[in-house]
DNA sequence: CCCGAAATCCCTATTTTTAGGGATTTTTTT
DNA sequence: AAAAAAATCCCTAAAAATAGGGATTTCGGG
């Protein structure tokens, strides 16, 4: 009873240094692998591994964008997630599209071999620094002071219940302006709709 | 200089009977009449008119549309609304999409004609009743209570952040219950977005 | 002087919301 | 028991909001 596993990463070096590494583990059985999503739905039904392991920062087609691809045509499969650095914007991304795990690349080998377990097991695998912004979503205190003048006025007047369009009146600037600055708020309070904006505004800033 | 008229009523006794009002004072000119707005658009377009006096109930297309489609059309076209009784929900459906005023059908022939005028300089005419509907609309206090339970709840759900979706899984019911009562709650309010909504959630009711 | 944040504007496409109807069943109230 | 109010569900179409791009300008700090 092995996991099947497929690699995507654009470098060379990296893919053969995962392989090294994961066939220090019996389990593990790396099936495939790939320097970019370009074919990722045809590498799934392929080989239909049990783990993939993403490089985010892949040419043509990235990771984040293979992840999607993924886990919209095949959910069961799990997708860990490895990048660099820990950015705070591709974690959510990759969450959001159902990534199992984020991991770094600098992270422990035993930690990756771990992660893979995990995440083949139904967990998710988060590395501490990356676990640690994920909570920090759930504490509202230091985005109170995240948005912007401009942000915080559009907001207070979407809390009036004014639609893009009269804000963008009573601003004097087009509608395309408060559509950005208004999906620059959701991004920044990590929600998506105008109920939740109001309702953060009420609640964090009134 | 004139004012010219349209008269839309569907009954010939009630126009014969207007025109005759009409013809007292000699400013006014009833170019034109019909029993319905079907044909409002090329109506206008024929006659152009300063003044239309709008009944409300008529067969195939009625006032409300018509109104709808004249103001769409030709903006600068006064609509008079004349109707037998005062019904709210007309009154605010009438004046939303820009009727110039809201008399009713047993108002005093004098009434009528000072109408006319008004409208036609610009101004807006009110039947005193119906004057009292409108100035109450603006005193939320009776409001207040006018939601049924159910419609409370689904606006705490709303002003929590929850889409229409989300609401009707929390609830357990459909997609559309919820468009219902939100269409309730829109009329009871006289709003017309979620974002009104939650601002009257929590400036009136939290 | 360069960099980065902020503010501005645009395009395209999808998803949600809103509006206008209609209709049935259950509860309340008279 | 009949009438009114509340709650439920459906359909369709239009309007608004959301998402994902990209791009330019301005302005203040280093």
């Amino acid at each position: 009873m092995s996991i099947r596993i497929f690699i995507y990463d654009d470098s060379t070096e990296r893919r053969d240094s995962l392989k090294a590494l994961l066939s220090l583990d019996e389990q593990l059985v790396v099936v495939a692998e790939a320097p970019n999503c370009i074919h990722a739905i045809q590498d799934i039904e392929n080989y239909f591994p049990d783990v993939v392991l993403m490089d985010i920062n892949m040419p043509e087609v990235d990771g984040l964008e293979g992840l999607k691809r993924i886990k919209n045509k095949f959910p069961e499969v799990k997708v860990l997630m490895q990048t660099a650095y820990d950015d705070s914007e591709k974690i959510f991304t990759s969450l959001k599209n159902g990534a199992s795990g984020y991991i770094l690349k600098n992270d422990k080998p035993q930690r990756i071999l771990q992660a893979i377990d995990e995440v083949f097991k139904g967990g998710a695998a988060l590395n501490p620094a990356i676990a640690q912004k994920v909570l920090d979503y759930f504490k509202p205190a230091q985005r109170t002071t995240s948005l912007s003048p401009k942000e915080n006025e559009v907001l207070s007047l979407l809390a009036e219940g004014l639609s893009y369009k009269m804000v963008a009146d009573k601003l004097g600037v087009s509608y395309t302006t408060i559509n950005t600055h208004t999906k620059r708020i959701y991004e920044k309070l990590h929600i998506s709709s105008i109920g939740e904006a109001i309702a953060y505004y009420y609640k964090h800033l009134q």
